[in-house]
DNA sequence: CGAAGGATTGATAAGTATCAACACGGGTGG
DNA sequence: CCACCCGTGTTGATACTTATCAATCCTTCG
């Protein structure tokens, strides 16, 4: 087991991804501290714990942005305001609060218990422009937070239900990996309901897809909330088949999954 | 070719954004330069220009990230590699070269003739690690990128066909707008094809909704790059009425810390 | 002018949203 | 300890919409 990355008992604002530049020595898909001591010591001034119940929100689309959030502990998602379209679930290490011109972009709700840093916008905006270095790490995060972002749009793009729940899991997966947890076991700490407003599916359709992947099985859940993977290969042909699109002349591949089309 | 748009004299890098932070004196909605005269003239010694035909590609996913770049003219298209699904337009003003673990985290093929800075990334690095203002610049442009990828996932969530087009169109405009540009009429630069992959839908869904539109008066276009917004009550209805999901009576905020309207 | 690619349009089948009823599970109160 | 209840998740039947295949038209450019 390697709890090496455990953090130090202190506990002090950390926020994990991976460099996008520095192809360093590091694991590959694997985030990383970006935070130095001194750089989460001069943090820790700023910085005020703050904790939130299941299901409450920390703040709304179009309220001024007043502070930035660094999650500890607990899973929350992003959503807009208008529609319930989830946009990411935020783990440890991530950040929230990003504002457009002085206005929260979007809205955030703890998915589940959840303990976080807030760093008020003023202190930290002064913090940022005497410290080099935690401007380039918070552009290292947002370079992720961006390419996850893509991916997501990637994802909601997917033709076929099972398509979308399966890159879900996916995503979920190497999410687990990258922050060197267990990864036998796929954690699925949202409901059903954020999962359908994530990938852009009813409800409904969210269940029926899971109960499909597993009478297939392709995979196995202990309960809601844990699943495992048990045929890898077709999971990820699945993950991909959704992928092919009427241009998909190239990586065609797999597509009798169902039933070739007899002219 | 119209040379209107033609940049000054001396042509020096330029990054277009609005800043998430300071909401300032400066009209909202509306980007500009985030670079400083000095700053710019820092970037030129390490920038080159570079051009590109239509097509052309600049570069793609899996090749080490060796530059960024920076559009100066043109329009040039992200797309990951594997399918072609098309992950963002980009335009001068825009940066692109995002990279993961050092490695291009996509592709990104020139839509029409483009011009652009090419930034190496060491010198452009080093660059960073001298300047706190460059850094922070950087920051708020990602920030920018990150929304409108979030806007791009919304997009392509959308339920119908019409809806998904006309939310393209309307981010269309609003970017002429936010560059300052006239907004009487979208200027769409990609054929089709592009819109297809970017939006999610197949080549003839988006020619049904374009004809959809014009069939039933809400836009007008003159040439098919071209077109004109004619009902723009029922434009907007469109756009948000893709948004209505099961789950869209309104917004309901579920349980949390407070909600302020409980049927 | 002709060729090639881009765009439109038609017919069909596939797949999901939707509506709605029902099962499950965990917490609450008797 | 059990019954009940409500939020959550599952399952069924149907209508609606788009993907797909394919033919045709339009544009652009050599």
């Amino acid at each position: 087991m390697m709890m090496t990355r455990e953090p130090p008992k202190r506990a002090a604002p950390s926020i994990l991804a991976v460099d996008p530049w520095l192809l360093g020595n590091r694991p590959k898909g694997r985030m990383h501290q970006l935070l130095s001591e001194e750089e989460r010591a001069r943090l820790v001034p700023i910085a005020s714990v703050v904790r939130f119940r299941r299901g409450a929100e920390i703040y709304r689309t179009g309220e001024p942005a007043s502070a930035m959030f660094i999650i500890v502990s607990g899973v929350v998602k992003v959503y807009s305001g208008g529609d319930n379209h989830i946009t990411a679930f935020l783990f440890p290490g991530d950040l929230c609060g990003l504002a457009e011109e002085g206005i929260y972009a979007n809205s955030v709700r703890a998915v589940t218990a959840v303990t976080a840093y807030q760093l008020p916008l003023r202190a930290l905006r002064s913090r940022l422009s005497q410290d080099g270095m935690l401007e380039y790490h918070l552009i290292c995060k947002l370079c992720q937070d961006l390419r996850y972002s893509q991916r997501h749009a990637f994802l909601v793009a997917q033709r076929h239900a099972d398509s979308k729940i399966a890159t879900f899991l996916q995503m979920l997966e190497q999410h687990q990996v990258a922050r060197g947890e267990d990864a036998k076991e796929i954690r699925i700490p949202m409901n059903r309901s954020d999962i359908a407003e994530y990938v852009g599916m009813s409800l409904a359709a969210v269940s029926r897809s899971f109960a499909s992947l597993v009478s297939r099985g392709i995979v196995k859940n202990g309960d809601r909330h844990h699943l495992r993977i048990i045929d890898r290969d077709a999971f990820e042909k699945i993950v991909a088949g959704g992928t092919v699109r009427r241009s998909g002349r190239r990586a065609p591949s797999k597509r009798g999954a169902h039933k070739p089309t007899a002219p």
